[in-house]
DNA sequence: TCGCATCGATTACGGATGTAGTCAATAACG
DNA sequence: CGTTATTGACTACATCCGTAATCGATGCGA
């Protein structure tokens, strides 16, 4: 029962699903394009997450190389899972509705689906 | 730009959807299916929602009549939107893919989701 | 060897959140 | 008319979250 990852802790996950293992500095200068943190942030959001059981630190001389836990997979799946049964009553097609009417579905989007649904009726 | 509202509010904005207008009591009562709370409780998160400009009272003798500001589909509309942009790079058909592994998805929405698709196509 | 740079650990602190308790006003009841 | 019940307002308080500063240990360069 993993706990639940804030957002300022996802950008950090995000980073070690990208590379992993890496070092807090390595991992500070990643985010540094869409954040504008300070190394120490880093070091904190890392050690909430090793609390939390979802990453994990090797020790590499005087410093920790850090890998995630759970993959991306699952976090994306507990989430997605999660919003369809808050919000959709766990129905997945009203979801898609919603999107659809938001003109969040690309042409490429319906092809991918299309093939969804295909596989899924064989 | 309507301020975040957290778990607990959404339980109240829920029954808020459901009926409207109510009074505290009528929420409380209607809540307490799902959660245990205090009628306090329920009421700090009417001050918390009326705060964040998403609901509105009317004085009805010497209690409020809450109704909801903003509706369910715009509320769920820019959950799902958030979602898809931040796990899947605002691609849905991942999403969709995400949950047909999970099983999340029933015979009724592939057939719903058929007549999504069709829709879209002309 | 002595000071500086660097690392992780600890502490900080304001705002949000979950979950109430208490208070003052007032309506209703006897 | 006095008491009780009810209502919204205000206060409380622990935890989480975002964002760091500071501290103590240690390795490295002069």
């Amino acid at each position: 029962m993993s706990e639940k990852i804030s957002e300022a802790e996802l950008v950090v996950m995000e980073s070690l699903w990208e590379a992993a293992p890496q070092a807090a500095n390595d991992i500070a200068d990643r985010v540094a394009a869409d954040r504008d943190w300070s190394l120490q942030t880093v070091k904190t959001l890392l050690s909430r997450l090793m609390a939390k059981d979802v990453i994990a630190a090797d020790q590499d001389g005087r410093r920790f190389l850090y890998r995630p836990l759970v993959a991306r997979e699952d976090y994306v799946a507990g989430e997605s899972g999660r919003l369809v049964n808050r919000l959709f009553g766990g129905r997945v097609s009203p979801l898609v509705a919603q999107l659809a009417s938001q003109d969040q579905l690309t042409a490429e989007d319906i092809a991918e689906l299309e093939e969804i649904l295909k596989g899924l009726k064989s």
